[in-house]
DNA sequence: GCTTGATCTGGAGTATACTCCAGCAACTAT
DNA sequence: ATAGTTGCTGGAGTATACTCCAGATCAAGC
């Protein structure tokens, strides 16, 4: 497949696809009669695996050291192993942090409530005070 | 408390908390007789939330207009809360996808150890291949 | 008094990760 | 055949969020 649907099917752009190129994320790929790159299958799956990467917060450095080991072949399975092991740390405790924001989220979306109930109250109160004694009879 | 003080109460630098001033998510301290920066503890407080936020990926500029809404005081109560509710749902999006990606990390570590096993036994069989024959007299 | 450490200002510099552009080549549909 | 779209390269530019620096001031301990 060419640039522009491997970038499509990706989620990324394609000059996004040529800087991943040029930094060592993706290998230089056959090019066809007209120097156009073609990327196969392989290639996407990959390019897959590093944008889920990158969603867990790893930098493009990691990812092209990462990349790299994968390219020395099995001798560097305990390596990459490693690497993804110390992700999946960071990874809880990115998930630790944002359940503790979502609380605390919820918890203002909650106080904003009351503060606008409160606040609308006092402003009935010093509009017509009567009004309230309406219901006092 | 000073400048110092401030920063380290908050897990942040010197240099980001005179740039958060300057971009308005601080207002303007009070100075004391030499000039110097004095925060109070409410100022601490605020603080502790923008760095919440940010830790929800919140970008500067949100939370500046965010801030800004504060100053305006009661008024801008429901666009303070509409403000959160959008920041909530970005961080329902956000715990999905890492849910997601920290299943991912879990399945390549586990496949690694295969690949591994997988890979060492190759190594058995090419370097002497009478030894595993020796299980099996 | 003097040194040390914290703070001040304004502005420049950095890291990261793209993103855009000019100028050209090649494929594609009419 | 021609217009429009896609792709190419090399390099420059951008957005974000800091981070650092020079040169000065100020407070506190010895």
């Amino acid at each position: 497949m060419k640039i522009g649907a491997f970038a499509q099917h990706s989620g990324l752009s394609v000059d996004t696809i040529r800087y991943y190129e040029k930094v060592g994320l993706l290998k230089p790929p056959y090019r066809d009669d007209g120097g156009r790159r073609v990327f196969d299958d392989a290639e996407l799956n990959w390019l897959k695996f590093l944008v889920q990467l990158k969603a867990t917060g790893m930098s493009i450095a990691e990812m092209v050291a990462y990349s790299n080991l994968r390219n020395q072949g099995a001798v560097s399975y305990e390596a990459r192993q490693k690497m993804l092991i110390e992700q999946r740390k960071k990874v809880a405790i990115q998930q630790a942090i944002l359940n503790e924001c979502a609380l605390l989220l919820d918890d203002k979306v909650t106080l904003y409530d009351n503060l606008i109930v409160e606040r609308d109250d006092d402003e009935q109160k010093t509009k017509s005070p009567k009004d309230t004694r309406c219901y006092q009879p």
